[in-house]
DNA sequence: CTTGACCCTGGACCAGACTCAAGGGTGTAA
DNA sequence: TTACACCCTTGAGTCTGGTCCAGGGTCAAG
């Protein structure tokens, strides 16, 4: 396959086609060329940038973070110090999702083993330990 | 204390007055009986709630999921399955979520070790990270 | 009796991320 | 040639989860 309609892009990559356009209007993708007829033709790589935007953004990242993030893959001829620095940040970010992530797990795993998942719901951990009055946590405000 | 106004109801319960009126008018809070002059009076059932939403909302829950919760909690004679399944599937899912972001930052991390500050990034560990060829997986569609 | 903090309602507005509609052109297969 | 799926653009609408505003009533202190 060498080039692609945008339909078929938006199927490979899952996502509607009119998202496609979408991410084109914010530079999440590039402006592919034009068939004579005016349509977008893509190749293997618009699919991989699709693709790693939906990873990306099943992960959390903002539309905004992710061009961030392309743009850190994709300055290969700008300011390295630069880059690096970005990358620095945006690890600092993953690790603060991955601390926020780990504390509901644990929450979660809590009120799971507590639960017999069985029996009358007016004995239920689940339901006691959401509906307690400890303090609540602030967790990043 | 007896009751109490809406405005020490948000406070206790950290959230902003708009947003326990906007709580009930998505059923979330049950409309609580009125003052002669129209005010909410709120007892302590009604923080306990408050307090369970925003628990479930910082363990992921949507407001629908939520609202799926509270009703689960409503039906006296509905056993403790449905809740401890539900909180099953969210564990599962932030587990995922865990995982990948882990692997984002595997990768990030090789991006900084190998920036020497000049250069050419080559094959970046962030795009080896995201864009890799294992299937994308639906979460919740 | 005035002031200021609170409460009421209905409705507007926000960001983020789409999604759809209207009106029109293109491509291919029977 | 006609049908039908697909493509184009611009611009508006949707959903989630709130937040704010206008225009008004209430209540306790001084």
């Amino acid at each position: 396959m060498q080039t692609m309609t945008i339909g078929k892009l938006a199927e490979l990559g899952g996502v509607n086609v009119d998202t496609v356009r979408y991410y084109e209007r914010l530079k999440l993708l590039l402006s592919p060329p034009r068939s004579p007829s005016g349509y977008r033709e893509y190749g293997q790589a618009d699919l991989d940038r699709l693709r790693f935007i939906r990873r990306a953004k099943e992960l959390g990242f903002t539309l905004a973070e992710i061009l961030e993030l392309l743009s850190l893959t994709a300055d290969r001829h700008s300011d390295m110090q630069g880059v690096k620095r970005k990358a620095e940040e945006r690890l600092q970010q993953v690790e603060i999702k991955i601390r926020e992530l780990q504390r509901v797990k644990r929450g979660l795993k809590k009120l799971i083993a507590a639960c017999p998942g069985h029996g009358e719901l007016h004995g239920c951990p689940i339901l006691a330990a959401l509906s307690g009055d400890e303090p609540i946590q602030r967790s990043a405000e």
